[in-house]
DNA sequence: TGCAATTAATCAGCACACTGAGTAGTTCCC
DNA sequence: GGGAACTACTCAGTGTGCTGATTAATTGCA
């Protein structure tokens, strides 16, 4: 008798969201290549020679998922892993040809994708669903650990 | 050379958006039940004595995550699942009494977590996220499997 | 009746995503 | 130079999310 309409919970809609995504990059994009290992590729066309921790910065993959995206696009060949010689902690990260062939490939369908994605909004509608959703995104990260200056806050 | 820039990735965005709710959730809401956990109380506390498949229907997730979800739910006491003895594939399931009181308490604190998350957007604003963010789901959810009356749209 | 099609649920397999703990390098400072 | 602190990565564990194949029960039709 208390239940919730879950269509006014944005949690909720992100997850919708994110899924009616997921579901189109499969038909339009690629049924290989998943939508965060192209952000890794993309990553690494932009800057070369990343490190994993880097590159999961850079996308917003933690470091355990960052490391598994990458060990498949290193057993595709994709993208080569090798040690620094300067940190030997860290591997420095390069796309081969074939990654970038495949991210070329990819960056042409994906900008297809998101026309289809976005038709139901027009030209401001879409600036607009930017705007908001990154400065909802924005917002809730940094609410992470900032060294709570306000912990009380939650009372 | 030809690297993209994610922020005007509408996926991309919306699996950030996806994360930080995650991270909000844990924080604000409960680190023992999940967002997904708590919609298919949700759809219980609606209509008892659902079977799984239409739970998954509401609530937007597919017969595997929703028997996952349903099943870590049932070994933790929240909700019962019987046989159908109408229909014997299916299972009806129904919120135990510890389940319903979970419910109502995390109605509460979603509701809390919700104003904090759109805290950064006016009211107007917020209206407007909604609008758009369901418009952009709901037509891509349409793209599903429509019969295809025009395949060749893809050219 | 009796078999074919449909349907609810399960299972195996893959991929993303987070946490906490552990390992192996590096840095810093005494 | 040597130990403490820090840092990059790995590993184990849990949970969401999808597909394709299988199983079991029901329905529907010849």
């Amino acid at each position: 008798m208390a239940a919730v309409d879950l269509s006014t919970h944005p949690g909720h809609l992100a997850r919708r969201l994110q899924q009616a995504h997921y579901l189109l990059w499969n038909t339009m994009v690629s049924e290989e290549i998943t939508s965060p290992q192209f952000a890794v590729l993309n990553a690494l066309v932009a800057e070369p020679g990343l490190d994993q921790r880097t590159v999961g910065e850079r996308v917003g993959l933690d470091r355990s998922t960052v490391a598994e995206v990458i060990s498949r696009l290193s057993r595709r060949g994709l993208l080569d892993k090798v040690r620094d010689p300067q940190d030997g902690r860290r591997f420095l990260l390069r796309l081969t040809d074939e990654g970038a062939r495949t991210h070329r490939r990819l960056t042409v369908r994906t900008a297809r994708m998101n026309r289809v994605f976005l038709a139901p909004l027009s030209a401001e509608e879409q600036t607009l669903f930017f705007d908001l959703v990154r400065r909802v995104s924005e917002a809730a990260e940094g609410l992470r650990d900032p060294a709570a200056p306000l912990t009380g806050v939650e009372a």
